[in-house]
DNA sequence: CATAATACATACTTTAGGGTAAGTACTTGT
DNA sequence: ACAAGTACTTACCCTAAAGTATGTATTATG
């Protein structure tokens, strides 16, 4: 799952801003180009992993399983695989990934502010 | 600052997730590094360049002051400077900025109650 | 005369993340 | 016999963002 290295001022950096900001601790949870746009579509119910590719028509499938696999890996989204043939798989969102909805909510209301103008005084 | 290339599907992605997503579209506002903990030093009222790069000793001048531009340029910070020998420069959250905090105090809030365990169930 | 302090700028390198393309296992339908 | 559908996996490439190192202009101060 993509290798890194150990020893990077980046990785040092990281874990600086982890540890002294919980913003960043949140941006690492949610960062990915693609996750936000997975929790939006989990937050209207549980999805399968087609119903997902379905809906967010330009991701690739690598990217899709990568960011599921680090929301599930978070906690923020629980995977259900049913034992059959062909797989049947949802995804939903946990208590923590519930817990995240708003602050979507506040960063969508200020970029609809931002959008409509209402900073610009 | 930093030439990007046009055409590359990254962009184009980027491009998606910006028109398709509230959230992405502040995630690029606020998605480098070290702008949250920036914007953290601003919330608490103006600062010197010279004051945040102590505040943030982690930090490298050319991050600092790249950060600082974006910011700028997004409309989120407002640059002061005066014109005497040596410069002074102060920078100071705008209204936009302003209107960011409640979202920086929802992820905030998640952080916390992640750490604390509250939604461990 | 040289050093310090301020607020940057700029050339170059590294790395994490994103993207491409192709393959896997298993069953059902034609 | 072969394609189609499911949910992935894996090897490789490319780019944007982060980091390193050094340089700039101006004045005051020892």
């Amino acid at each position: 799952m993509t290798a890194i290295k150990e020893s990077s001022t980046i990785q040092e950096n990281k874990q600086y801003a982890l540890e002294k900001c919980p913003v960043t601790f949140v941006m690492e949870k949610i960062g990915g180009y693609w996750k936000p746009i997975i929790l939006y579509h989990l937050s209207t119910g549980d999805k399968r992993y087609s119903e997902l590719k379905r809906a967010i028509p330009a991701v690739t499938e690598k990217m899709l399983i990568q960011h599921l696999k680090q929301l599930e890996a978070d906690g923020l989204v629980i995977r259900e695989a049913k034992p059959v043939v062909p797989p049947f798989v949802t995804y939903r969102l946990s208590n923590a990934g519930t817990g995240l909805l708003p602050v979507i909510d506040a960063m969508a209301s200020w970029a609809f502010k931002m959008k409509d103008g209402v900073y610009n005084i």
